[in-house]
DNA sequence: CGGTTATATTCCCGTCAAGGAATACACACG
DNA sequence: CGTGTGTATTCCTTGACGGGAATATAACCG
């Protein structure tokens, strides 16, 4: 489950940018310093938020500590976002049907054109 | 796409209870209220963090206020979460290399792409 | 209109988080 | 051992956030 540190840590932008960082590769502390422009004692304390969140753990190389990335939180976000996702299958289902209405004689241009691959989805249950 | 008031927004643990209660269907804020064990004015302050974050909208009815959930950002977090689900996968992957070859030297042949897509995925942007 | 219900907004206060500076700690190296 | 580098922690200040009480707004009803 996701506790409150999870979201807590994710809510600062700078955390998210690490988490940024983290994902194309581990880096240690000063690389993080310099990317995010903050002062290195700041920094230090967002890494702190993120690790007792479990987001990211620490390898120690001599003095220096690499930050990776922890992929468990994120397959349970992903788990938390579940129920949602349905929701908006669903929407999706409904915008579909009513193109088929639509394209049937008229070309119909519905509304904004987000990228809405609508296609193919997992079956909802309801 | 997503907006630091979404982060913020969901930073909060009334606010991701009035979400669930919104997922079950849509509510009046009274009902949010009661649930929620808050002030009414209160709640009210927290609907309209969720508003400004696009998380919901209201519809009028008649005095009453009926709140429902918006899919659009679940969406976008689902794109923001799609790289890091990547990584997911890749531990997953690797995990399952290790534990093939671990059961002895038989042809060991466990996804040497990342075939492991649970889902398929709406295209990623940020 | 006047009253009632449902919700939003304002005011005020306590708490908490973020940031920098200074400092402490840990480890390598000579 | 001492020195230097890399990182963590403490201290302090400031600003944002959350909560309730009081108040304002809006819509329905008679």
């Amino acid at each position: 489950m996701l506790h409150d540190s999870f979201w807590t840590a994710l809510a600062d932008p700078h955390r998210r940018r690490i988490i940024g960082l983290l994902l194309e590769r581990p880096r240690p502390v000063g690389e993080i310093v310099e990317a995010c422009g903050l002062s290195q004692p700041s920094t230090s304390k967002h890494l702190k938020v993120l690790r007792e969140a479990g987001l990211v753990h620490v390898d120690q190389e001599a003095q220096r500590r690499v930050y990776a990335l922890d992929p468990a939180p994120i397959a349970d976000l992903d788990a938390w976002l579940a129920p949602y996702r349905r929701l908006w299958n669903e929407r999706l289902d409904a915008l579909g049907r009513r193109l088929d209405q639509a394209s049937d004689g008229t070309d119909a241009d519905v509304g904004t054109d987000t990228d809405t691959d609508a296609k193919e989805r997992p079956p909802s249950k309801d």
